[in-house]
DNA sequence: CTCTGTGAAGAAGTTCACAGCA
DNA sequence: TGCTGTGAACTTCTTCACAGAG
């Protein structure tokens, strides 16, 4: 393996591969080709070969991926291999759904702060997380917490943002239908539920 | 405008425009520059021009694109102009975070159907919809839902896709933290929370 | 023979540059 | 001047083809 500039798409995947991998490793799988693991994702074993080159050589030609090793290696390249703690701003709907979900710890991440401006929601203890008020969010710098979760609504989002982003967060996943001005420092990944099922239609057969 | 292959990314991209569009729509603008567009939505205007291009031409010289006409516009494209019904498969955290989600409707979706396997919610009604049973999701053939939301485990995951799709079902929008095996005539979008969130780590800055 | 790693080719997507209309 | 629409250039991403290790 050389250097080359890895390809943001590449990074995205890896956590695919981990989703796979888990599945194997939990059956008992030792060793796993590109080609297998392939079925298992959604990929091909091309992409995953050209992927993960971007990071190591990880695998033995002949044999393949041992599972456990390379499971390893791609949480330590995604900085996964140390815990790390997630603010939730937001506890509506989605905020408390997020709060009850289960799939964060598999890889190492969890929901250490909760805020709301709600003040019959301010002072709940939930999962031994007490609800803050969003006034607090300057507390995460103290407390090193550098991902946040946006599950507010639309017109509260920016500013939600811009006071994380002033409490050291770096790292932003938005639920919020909104698009965040953040500096080039903070990465950001939007998800907005409507908006991708709006594009299902358009995929629709028309004939039938 | 002449024929060229439609980019996935443009298509993808066309929601965000509807975004966008409603907002200054709200505001009473009545026209938009793909430059002022470009700034609320986050994709410059080269692209926004480029992606309209593809699918006609919306605008004037000079002026810009009226903002209800190209509204209606791209509703149009995306077959958003008739009202769409879509089937929520789960009714667990997640479900019963997504039937209170009120952002379905400026798209012309919304759920008209809830199935779940457990005992104790079918019966329930939920929003007018009474939640059924998973062994009665062939009822959405006669009914001609074609679009479905699944929100239940991974391991339950491929075996509902598999009888949403006999169902007539070719949209899914899946939350499921697995890889959907469906034929090509049916389009999925998954959506994995947690994968998500694990990929922001990388981006982090190492130093400070 | 099986499977990895990778340069090279190819495809897809984005940005540029500018012609042309208001 | 201000803005759209679009071929062309450029960049990014994916697939192919194959050398080489087990």
């Amino acid at each position: 393996m050389r250097y080359r500039k890895i390809p943001d798409e590449s990074v995205r995947r890896l956590p695919m591969y981990l989703r796979g991998l888990r599945l194997f490793s939990e059956q008992g799988v030792k060793n796993i080709s590109s080609h297998k693991l392939a079925g298992l994702v959604g990929v091909n074993s091309h992409q995953i070969r050209k992927d993960l080159s971007y990071f190591g050589d990880f695998g033995v030609p002949g044999v393949g991926y041992e599972t456990g090793k390379l499971l390893k290696q791609i949480r330590s390249i995604l900085k996964l291999n140390t815990p790390c703690k997630t603010a939730l701003v937001g506890f509506g709907n989605l905020g408390s759904a997020l709060i009850k979900y289960p799939g964060f710890e598999a890889y190492g991440l969890h929901i250490s702060d909760i805020f709301d401006s709600d003040r019959r929601k301010v002072g709940r203890t939930v999962k031994n997380i007490r609800i803050q008020d969003v006034s607090k969010l300057s507390s995460l710098k103290k407390k090193q917490v550098r991902l946040a979760i946006i599950a507010v609504p639309a017109a509260a989002a920016q500013d939600i943002t811009d006071k994380l982003i002033k409490a050291g967060v770096n790292g932003i996943l938005n639920f919020a239908p909104y698009y965040l001005n953040v500096p080039k420092k903070v990465k950001v990944i939007s998800i907005d539920i409507a908006m991708d099922l709006a594009i299902l239609p358009y995929y629709l057969p028309t004939g039938s």
